[in-house]
RNA sequence: GGUCCCAUCGUCUAGUGGUUAGGACGCGGCCCUCUCAAGGCUGCAACACGAGUUCAAAUCUCGUUGGGAUCACCA
């Protein structure tokens, strides 16, 4: 049988991590397999329907090159590929069932709060429409009057069933409730719908959160009622944000997409989730989704959550910023430049500079600050004991090396070095007494991306000279 | 609360009866160096606890503790 999973997202807004995690680990298996991966739109839920979500699904899953065979956009031969369009398929599997015996019909009225007081945990439901004779409740359906196919579970003992990251799980049956697979306004639940359409859509393997392990032997129920086989499974723990909280949205976590506007790459963000509870079994770190492709075993999943740790994507992005062609990252940084820079500066240069230097592509704007202009600074940033300087020894090497630049023509980094190392040689003065304060005096900064030649480099011979001059004048009023 | 699941450095993890418990991030130090990064070297740092089984347990069993999930006309 043909590998095929599915990624069934429902359209409620962003791409979680976890979720988008676990569309890799669909997308890898059948991958890996020589499969079919699935797309499912799960909007069974029409009040939790938000606009645009599914767009932010395609735009995510495009974006990390997790391509899709079949979906609602390009089709397929298990189509339709969005829930609220399959609602007569399920109505007529949802009949069947009852007259299968593994439904029944259900005309009590919808309690809000059944959970909470009226029916408190640990008491379940017992449905009295379960006794209502067939043929009675087909004709009160006939008149019209509401009603939602509820499960039966009448089985005895215990559901055993194989994970392959959990391995065998047991539950009985009488922790099993009887959940309403066929909503009063005729779409199904996930209960229900993620049976029938995986089955439909001959998944082979059903990829999700661990909290649907206990669900599970319900699934089970339901195939075995229709005499299909069930799936093979695949129970993935969550992403967590801490020790106790899963990574949601709703605590204002990040998504996808905050992460990329954030400045990380996509391909790092998928590398980094992919190692989140999965291990190659090799000390190899960085993969691209092709490479994952070939060496993903499902076996390999973890049993236990994971917590989701931004300092380590963090360095993982900045390997995947420096493992950028020049000319890709320079690219990627022009929006960032134009955000924070509006002065004629040698951009190209710049971005040489800055490649090995940050780990997010956000970091530029903090990095260029001073480029833009220079912020009022201390002139004690001229006092460095390694460096042997102070604003002393900045004022005569700063006028030193005004009048070697401002004769230099060959404006490049190495032009820039070699004279101001002749400088220094001239003048009995080490290398750094010299190249220390000019970074100081064009940057007003302690640390800077670059050293002094290559900011020179960077802001040009106009704009050098004229920051150097400034700092003489600032180190001569004040010394 | 019932049930199910989980448990190795702070974090991600390797480990399937015998290892100096390995790697990565982070953190500290050193080297390199035109500040800072990058790169190289190096240090600190873990088997939740208690019983058992065994010549031998991070690995197997049981219990304890801690954590998570589930018990909706949400998925």
């Amino acid at each position: 049988m043909k590998a095929r999973t599915r990624f069934a997202p429902s359209p409620t807004g962003y791409m979680h991590i976890g979720n988008l995690r676990t569309a890799l680990y669909e997308y890898l298996i059948a991958k890996s397999l020589g499969g079919d991966f699935v797309l499912r739109i799960e909007d069974t839920d029409q009040k939790r329907y938000v606009e645009g979500a599914t767009d932010i699904i395609y735009a995510t899953l495009k974006q990390v090159g997790m391509l899709w065979d079949e979906g609602p956009d390009v089709g397929g031969n298990f189509g339709p590929y969005v829930q609220s369009e399959r609602k007569d398929i399920y109505a007529k599997y949802a009949h069947e069932l009852v007259e299968l015996g593994g439904a029944h019909y259900c005309f009590c009225e919808k309690n809000e709060e059944t959970s909470d007081d009226e029916n408190p945990i640990g008491v379940k439901f017992d449905d009295p429409c379960k006794h209502i004779p067939l043929a009675e409740a087909k004709k009160r359906i006939q008149n019209g009057e509401p009603f939602v196919v509820r499960q039966n579970i009448t089985k005895k003992g215990t559901s055993v069933f194989e994970d392959v990251v959990y391995g065998k799980i047991e539950i009985d049956y009488d922790e099993l409730d009887e959940g309403v697979l066929l909503k009063s306004d005729g779409l199904p639940t996930y209960n229900f719908a993620n049976v029938i359409d995986d089955h439909l859509m001959q998944i082979s393997h059903v990829v999700r959160g661990n909290e649907y392990i206990s669900s599970t032997p319900k699934y089970n129920l339901i195939y075995e009622a229709f005499g299909w086989t069930p799936p093979i499974y695949v129970h993935v723990p969550p992403v967590m944000k801490d020790a106790q909280h899963k990574l949601s949205k709703r605590n204002g976590d990040a998504s996808f997409q905050d992460l990329t506007a954030k400045g990380y790459l996509p391909e790092a963000i998928l590398n980094y989730i992919a190692l989140l509870g999965w291990n190659p079994g090799t000390e190899q770190e960085i993969f691209s989704l092709d490479e994952l492709k070939k060496v993903f075993t499902a076996e390999r999943l973890n049993k236990s959550p994971s917590i989701f740790d931004i300092t380590k994507l963090k360095w993982m992005n900045g390997c995947y910023i420096r493992n950028l062609s020049p000319e890709k990252f320079h690219e990627l940084a022009i929006p960032y430049y134009n955000k924070a820079l509006t002065r004629d500066v040698n951009l190209k240069f710049l971005s040489t500079v800055l490649q090995p230097r940050i780990e997010t592509l956000a970091d530029i704007v903090s990095n260029v600050d001073f480029i833009e202009s220079l912020a009022k600074y201390d002139t004690a940033l001229y006092q460095n004991k390694k460096m042997k300087t102070d604003e002393n020894i900045a004022k005569t090497s700063l006028k030193l090396a005004l009048n070697v630049l401002k004769n230099l023509d060959s404006w490049t980094n190495e032009a820039l070095f070699e004279s101001l190392k002749k400088v220094a040689e001239k003048s009995g003065l080490k290398n750094w007494q010299i190249l220390y304060p000019i970074r100081i005096a064009l940057s007003g900064k302690e640390t800077t991306p670059g050293g002094a030649t290559e900011l020179a480099v960077i802001l040009g011979k106009n704009e050098t000279l004229k920051r150097v001059k400034n700092a003489l004048e600032l180190l001569e009023t004040n010394f």
